[in-house]
DNA sequence: CTAATATTTTACCAACTGGTCAACTATCAG
DNA sequence: CTGATAGTTGACCAGTTGGTAAAATATTAG
């Protein structure tokens, strides 16, 4: 019963794109309802408030992000190696297209948003650690795939090491965009093989002083 | 001549404090001046913006970071490792400080302004940009001393390699505010070492596809 | 003691913030 | 065709935003 639209759709996306490209409190609800074309009173048909739109945009770009890149690269039957390379080399295309079409590198939606809000919104804080949580678990499978396949080491630690991993993608995407330079990630991208956490060994090195 | 007073580090330190630990965005000048005790004309006569005034509080932070860590650690003459593992050490502690006085992991300023603020504001993302540049030159001498220690192998890349710590240090940092656990910082710091990167080998196992 | 100067205060601004509400309109099921 | 329902609209709100300008007040060097 009753009409039927896409201003849901349209406000959601406004807010990928436009809190993607600058920021959630650069962002007011005047411009996110002009960009999506729709009046102030239609946004507060649908959403609570800005934060609770906030909150399924990040559902959205996290349910792309999976279908798009995660799940084909994952579930594909190619190397450990490759996959790692094809997961790299996606995050390098998007962020050099991003350049391209925005003038800047705008990094992971995800870091943005939590190291914004984080101490201020708990709600938004408790969903990025959510989605960091299964990214790691996703990255856990391929660790282990690794270790199968000899090219990590045996004493790897799974857990340990593809939390490690996204720590070092979370850090690569934040310096891409300070140095507004996609490249950044190519280079920096070499090095996550490098992350084989074993935890005997490196938990003694460090017990100095 | 004329008077002398200290509400222009006044505003600076409550531009650290307040906006270390929310954000650029959700800190405004009037709570700045209220924070300093200060009325807000005081303020537009020391500064003639927020965002100078953020300009400064990056140098002082960054200055500060110099002197109380970097340099006392890196001018000693420890081993590598124990250089690693007392940066590392710092920084937890710091940010467990941090979760006891004000409730959350703050993360790192420089990272924290990084992402909220680099696609907007070029002036802010040059300065932490240049940041990170001299942050990187420092763990790069380490690194050098580290490849003659023998502790990490001699193809190592000193300035791929200390870039990739950078990078990984931000990841945890981003990380552990994301968690609000510092604890996170202490798992992930183990993880530093692995990051020696041999520019040759690496290279090429990603140049699949 | 004075005069130049540095700092502080007060009052003010237009633009914008997130959010509300009641009236209005289009649409779909029966 | 009707009525219930879903969506749209525009006017409105109080509070806040970053920033301005001029008068008032300390202070210090000479």
């Amino acid at each position: 019963m009753g009409r039927t639209s896409d201003t849901r759709e349209n406000l959601i996306n406004s807010a990928i794109e436009l809190i993607g490209t600058r920021s959630y409190n650069a962002v007011g609800v005047q411009e996110l309802c002009e960009h999506a074309g729709v009046k102030k009173g239609s946004f507060y048909h649908f959403f609570p408030s800005k934060r609770d739109l906030t909150l399924e945009a990040l559902d959205l770009i996290w349910k792309k992000f999976k279908e798009d890149t995660l799940d084909p690269v994952f579930n594909s039957d190619a190397s450990t190696l490759e996959k790692f390379g094809t997961l790299l080399r996606t995050s390098y295309e998007y962020q050099s297209s991003r350049k391209d079409c925005t003038g800047c590198v705008t990094g992971c939606g995800f870091g943005n948003l939590a190291l914004e809000l984080s101490t201020q919104d708990e709600g938004i804080r408790k969903k990025i650690e959510e989605i960091f949580c299964e990214w790691t678990r996703y990255l856990e499978r391929v660790v282990v795939q690794a270790v199968e396949e000899g090219v990590l080491p045996p004493e790897t630690d799974p857990a340990a090491t593809s939390q490690a991993m996204v720590a070092y993608i979370e850090g690569m995407m934040l310096l891409g965009k300070t140095f507004n330079d996609p490249y950044m990630l190519k280079r920096l991208g070499e090095g996550v093989l490098q992350l084989s956490i074993s935890r005997k060994e490196t938990a003694e090195a460090y017990s100095v002083g």
